[in-house]
RNA sequence: GCCGAAGUGGUGGAAUUGGUAGACACGCUACCUUGAGGGGGUAGUGAGCAUAGCUCGUGGAGGUUCGAAUCCUCUCUUCGGCACCA
C-alpha cells in the first residue's frame, strides 16, 4: 500500500524545504528598479517568550499573502523585527531577578525559532529588536529633530502614582483604583512630560484618512472619531466679580438660549481659586484629583458636582447662570468648561435633574410638553429663542455667530477630541529621551545613541536609572548636565519601524534611499486592538519622517487587513483562563503545515476565530488526503505533456473544474482575502477527480487532467501549506522551486457551462428547477418555465401577474 | 458611558452586486475494511409533518421588495478600543 511505503512525515519534510530555503537564502530580497515590488508586513510581536496562537494566525495569513504575491511575480519583502522594549520585561527582572536585556534576547531567541519551525517566508537578514541600540539611536535622532522643529515640548501632566512602591503606574497596573504589588491607593501626581505635537496633523490625518481606500472602513471610521474634528462656537461668559471670564465651547451654539448652568472642571482655573475661598469645594476637588481615571471609568460614574457659588451672566440676556464644578467635565477637552443645556443634552440632562437646575426648551420637540425622562438632542427648528425663533440649526448658527461677533462674546471654532502624544514613560526598558538638563534649560544630547545600561540593579519596582549616577551625571560641552531619566512609549518604536525595514543596515541614516524603493507597505496585517493608537501614531510618524525628507508619500500602509482573535470556547485564550493552545505541542505532532492549514480555513481573516482541536485534525487529514493523492499519481508515472484536448465529458468536467478553481482561488487570494473559501474550493477540486482517472489503465488524457489538476492544487495550496506543497512539486519537477512557477494559465473558454440551471420559484418560493442549454433566449425560458408541471400545480388555479427573470439564475412567477 | 464590530444547523463556517440558505469541513449515524488505531472507504445528516411533497427556518420585533442572511427602524447578547499593556 503507498500510504505505508510514503508516510506523511511533516517533521522530515518540513526540515528539508526549510533547510533548503535557508541555505539558497530563497526569501532574501534586494531592490530591483525592473521589478514590481511588494512589502508585505506582519505586526511585529512583543518578545514575550513563545509564540501563541494570535501570533500563528496573523503571521499565516501574512505569509500566505507573500508567497502568492510572489508566484505572480513581484519582488516580495516580508520581514520580521522585534518590538522588544516594554513592560514585562521590567516585571520579570523584579520578579525573577534577570536582566530584562537577557531575558529579552533569550525570549528573541525561542520565539524566532518557532517562526522559522512554521516555515515563514521571511527575510532574515533584516531581522532586529528595538531594543538594539542601531535601532534606538535613530529614534532618539529623530526626537531631536522634531525638538528643534518645535514639534516636541514639554508639559506637566498627570500619572498614575503609587506612594507605597514610589513609582508611576500604568493603567493595567490600577486595580480598583489600588497598585497591583503594593496595594495602596493610588494618587494623581503631575509630573514634567514630553508631548508630540501631533494636533499639528489633525487636519491632514483626518483628511487622509478619506484617502485609504485599502483599508476596512471600520478602522477609518474609528481613527475618524478618535481624532473627533467637531465645529462649534466658543462663548465667553462674564462671571460676576471675577477678572477672567469663563470660555466654553459648544457644537450646539442653536442652543445658548437655553443654558440653565455653566460646568467647569475640577482643574479649572476658577475650580482652584474657589477651593481656596471653600472648604467644602475644596473637599469636592480634592476627591476628584484622587485617581486618574481611565476615560471608560470616567464617563460610567455618577455625575457630581457642587456650586462654586458664584455666577455667570449669560451674554445674549444678562441672566444669571450659575457655574458648577462637574465631574464629567473634561479638563483636556475644548477649555475645560461646557454651557449646560438641559433640555438638549443627556449628560446636562441628568445633572440638572439630579441637582434640580431649570430645564428650559429651546428646539421643536416631538410634543408640546417638555420631556422629563430624557433631553430632545435633534437639531430642529428653534423656540424660546427670542429673535432666533423658527431657525434651523444651520440658520440659527448663523445669526447667533453674527449676533455674538458683534457683542464681542463668541466665535465660531473648531475642535478636536485629538490629544497631544505623551512620550514619556517613567520607566527602565525603553529607549532613553536624550536630553540633559543644567537644572534651568533643557537641550538635547549631542552624543547619540543615549546608551539603555543594560546590567542594572533593581531597587524594588522603579526604575533604575534614577539612582545610576554614571547614567545620570554627565557633562557636555564642558557643564555639568543632569540626563533625563524617563523613556520613550514603546509605541514610538512601533511607529517607524516598517521604514526601518528597507534600510535596515543604515549606519549613516535613519533611513536612506531603499526606502523610496520598498515604502509604503503594501500590507499590512494585524489586529484590530492597534485600530486607532499605534495605526495613527505611524501614520503621523510617516509624515514628520516625510517632513524631514527621508521618505516620499503620505501614508504607510497602502492595504491593511485587521485579523480576528483566536478564541477558545468561547473567550479570548490567556494564562488567566487557562484555555490557551500552545501552537509548539501541535506543530509537532501535525506538522506546521497542518497548523497553517487549519487558522486560514477555520474562519475568514478579519472574523474572530473559534478553536478547534478536532478541526485541526480534519485539517491534517486532508492533508494525508493530498499527499496520498499525489504520490498515487506519481507512483502510476507522470503523463508526458502533450495536449489537454478531448472530447470525453468526464475529462472535460475535471478540467474545467480546475480552471474554474484557479480562477476563484486567485480572486479568493487576491482580491478577496478569503482563504478559507479557497481552501474549500481547492478541496473540492480533489474530490472531484474520479476515481477512474487514478487506474494502471487510464488512459493517457485523463492522466494528463489529473496532472493538470494534481499541478493546480500544489500551486494553491503552496501559499498556506508551503512544505507540502514544495516537497511533492519536486517529485515532479525535482530542483524546481513552486514559488516561482507562476500561476497557471487559465482557460477562459473552460469557465464557461454549456448548460444552465434555472431555479423556478412562484411567488418567491423554489418549486422547481430547468437544465437548459447557455444560450436559450429569455422567452423560451419562460414559457418552459410556465409550462414545467410543478409550477402548473402553483399557477393553475391563478392569474399570472408578472414574470420576473435573472439572467442565468432565477426565474420569479407572481400570481 | 462613548466609538467600532459580530450574531446563520449539534460545531466552525459558505452564500462575492437584493436572486436556489447551509458550499467546504468537524461531529454524529449505518455499513465495509483493519490484529489495533486520533487509519481508510461508501451512504446519510437544518427542524417539523399528514413525507412523490408541504410548512417553518439566518439572535428578537417590525418594515421596504416580485424576492431579504444581505437594505431600513427598534431591540437583545457577545467582542475590540477608550490615550502608561502591546
Amino acid at each position: 500500500m503507498p500510504e505505508e511505503d510514503f508516510p506523511y512525515e511533516p517533521g522530515n519534510i518540513e526540515k528539508e524545504v526549510q533547510n533548503y530555503w535557508s541555505e539558497n537564502e530563497t526569501f532574501s530580497v534586494t531592490e530591483d528598479p525592473n521589478k514590481e515590488k511588494y512589502f508585505c508586513l506582519s505586526m511585529f510581536p512583543y518578545p514575550s517568550g513563545s509564540i501563541h496562537m494570535g501570533h500563528v494566525r496573523n503571521y499565516s495569513i501574512g505569509d500566505a499573502i507573500s508567497r502568492f504575491q510572489r508566484m505572480l511575480g513581484k519582488n516580495v519583502l516580508q520581514p520580521m523585527g522585534w518590538d522588544a522594549f516594554g513592560l514585562p520585561a521590567e516585571n520579570a527582572a523584579i520578579n525573577n531577578k534577570v536582566q530584562p536585556s537577557s531575558w529579552t534576547l533569550e525570549n528573541i531567541e525561542s520565539m524566532k525559532t518557532q517562526l522559522t519551525q512554521l516555515g515563514f517566508a521571511y527575510d532574515w537578514k533584516r531581522e532586529f529588536a528595538t531594543s538594539e541600540e542601531d535601532y534606538y539611536k535613530w529614534e532618539q535622532w529623530f526626537f531631536l529633530q522634531m525638538l528643534e522643529k518645535g514639534m516636541a515640548y514639554q508639559e506637566e501632566a498627570e500619572v498614575n502614582w503609587d506612594p507605597v512602591d514610589q513609582t508611576v503606574l500604568a493603567n493595567e497596573q490600577v486595580i480598583d483604583g489600588k497598585g497591583w504589588r503594593s496595594g495602596a491607593e493610588v494618587e494623581k501626581k503631575r509630573l514634567k512630560q514630553w508631548f508630540l505635537k501631533i494636533t499639528d496633523y489633525a487636519e491632514e490625518l483626518l483628511a487622509g484618512t478619506e484617502l485609504l481606500t485599502g483599508w476596512p472602513e471600520q478602522v477609518k471610521t474609528q481613527q475618524k472619531n478618535w481624532i473627533g474634528k467637531s465645529e462649534g462656537m466658543n462663548f465667553t461668559f462674564e462671571v460676576n466679580n471675577y477678572e477672567n471670564s469663563i470660555n466654553v465651547f459648544t457644537t450646539r451654539p442653536d442652543t445658548i438660549m437655553g443654558v440653565s448652568f455653566i460646568a467647569i472642571s475640577a482643574s479649572h482655573f476658577l475650580s482652584k481659586a474657589r477651593s481656596k475661598e471653600d472648604d467644602l469645594i475644596r473637599q469636592f476637588i480634592e476627591e476628584q484629583n484622587k485617581v486618574k481615571q481611565s476615560e471608560a471609568d470616567f464617563a460610567k460614574q455618577e455625575k457630581e458636582g457642587i456650586y462654586t457659588g458664584i455666577d455667570a451672566v449669560h451674554p445674549f440676556t444678562g441672566k444669571k447662570i450659575p457655574i458648577w464644578i462637574g465631574n464629567f467635565v473634561l479638563s483636556d477637552y475644548g477649555s475645560g468648561a461646557l454651557m449646560g443645556v438641559p433640555a438638549h443634552d443627556q449628560r446636562d440632562f441628568e445633572f440638572a435633574t439630579k441637582y434640580e437646575l431649570p430645564i428650559l426648551q429651546v428646539i421643536e420637540g416631538p410634543g408640546e410638553t417638555e420631556s422629563t425622562s430624557e433631553a430632545f438632542i435633534e437639531k430642529n427648528k428653534l423656540i424660546n429663542s427670542g429673535e432666533f425663533d423658527g431657525l434651523n440649526f444651520e440658520e440659527a448658527f448663523k445669526a447667533i455667530e453674527i449676533k455674538a461677533k458683534k457683542l464681542k462674546c463668541g466665535k465660531k471654532e473648531t475642535n478636536f477630541r485629538l490629544r497631544d502624544w505623551g512620550v514619556s514613560r517613567q520607566r527602565y526598558w525603553g529607549a532613553p529621551i536624550p536630553v540633559l538638563s543644567d537644572g534651568i534649560n533643557t537641550f538635547g544630547a549631542k552624543d547619540l545613541p543615549v546608551k539603555l545600561p543594560t546590567t542594572v540593579a533593581f531597587q524594588g519596582v522603579s526604575s533604575p536609572l534614577k539612582d545610576m549616577d554614571e547614567f545620570l551625571n554627565v557633562e557636555q560641552d564642558g557643564k555639568k548636565v543632569k540626563r533625563e531619566t524617563d523613556t520613550f512609549d514603546t509605541f514610538f518604536e512601533s511607529s517607524w519601524y516598517y521604514a526601518r525595514f528597507a534600510s535596515f543596515d543604515s549606519k549613516d541614516s535613519m533611513i536612506d534611499d531603499r526606502a523610496k524603493y520598498w515604502l509604503p507597505v503594501d500590507q499590512y496585517v494585524g489586529g484590530i486592538e492597534h485600530a486607532v493608537l499605534h495605526l495613527l501614531y505611524s501614520r503621523f510618524f510617516y509624515r514628520c519622517m516625510r517632513d524631514l525628507g527621508l521618505i516620499e508619500g503620505d501614508e504607510p500602509f497602502k492595504n491593511l487587513l485587521c485579523q480576528g482573535m483566536v478564541l477558545k470556547d468561547g473567550t479570548k485564550m490567556s494564562k488567566s483562563k487557562g484555555n490557551t493552545v500552545d501552537p509548539q505541542g501541535l506543530i509537532e505532532k501535525y506538522g506546521a503545515d497542518t497548523v497553517r492549514l487549519f487558522v486560514m480555513f477555520a474562519a475568514p481573516p478579519e472574523q474572530s476565530l473559534e478553536w478547534s482541536d478536532q478541526g485541526v485534525q480534519g485539517a491534517n487529514r486532508f492533508i494525508n488526503r493530498i499527499w496520498r493523492l499525489v504520490n498515487k499519481h506519481i507512483d502510476l508515472g507522470i503523463p508526458e505533456s502533450g495536449s489537454l484536448q478531448s472530447s470525453e465529458e468526464a475529462i472535460n468536467k475535471l478540467r474545467s473544474k480546475t480552471h474554474k478553481t484557479l480562477a476563484k482561488v486567485k480572486d479568493d487570494y487576491l482580491r478577496r482575502h478569503s482563504f478559507n473559501t479557497a481552501i474549500a474550493a481547492i478541496m473540492e477540486l480533489s474530490n472531484e477527480i474520479p476515481k477512474e482517472f487514478l487506474e494502471e489503465n487510464s488512459n493517457k488524457e485523463c492522466r494528463r487532467a489529473v496532472n493538470e489538476a494534481i499541478e493546480a492544487i500544489l500551486i494553491m495550496l503552496s501559499p498556506i501549506t508551503p512544505h507540502l506543497s514544495q516537497f511533492l512539486w519536486w517529485k515532479i519537477y525535482p530542483s524546481e522551486l513552486i514559488l516561482d512557477v507562476g500561476w497557471p494559465e487559465i482557460e477562459e473558454d473552460l469557465l464557461e457551462d454549456s448548460k444552465l440551471t434555472i431555479a423556478i420559484q412562484v411567488n418567491g418560493k423554489l418549486r422547481s428547477q430547468i437544465e437548459v442549454a447557455s444560450d436559450t433566449p429569455e422567452e423560451e425560458i419562460k414559457s418552459l418555465s410556465l409550462a414545467d408541471e410543478k409550477i402548473a400545480i402553483h399557477t393553475e388555479t391563478k392569474k399570472v401577474r408578472k414574470v420576473i427573470y435573472v439572467p442565468g439564475k432565477i426565474i420569479n412567477i407572481v400570481v
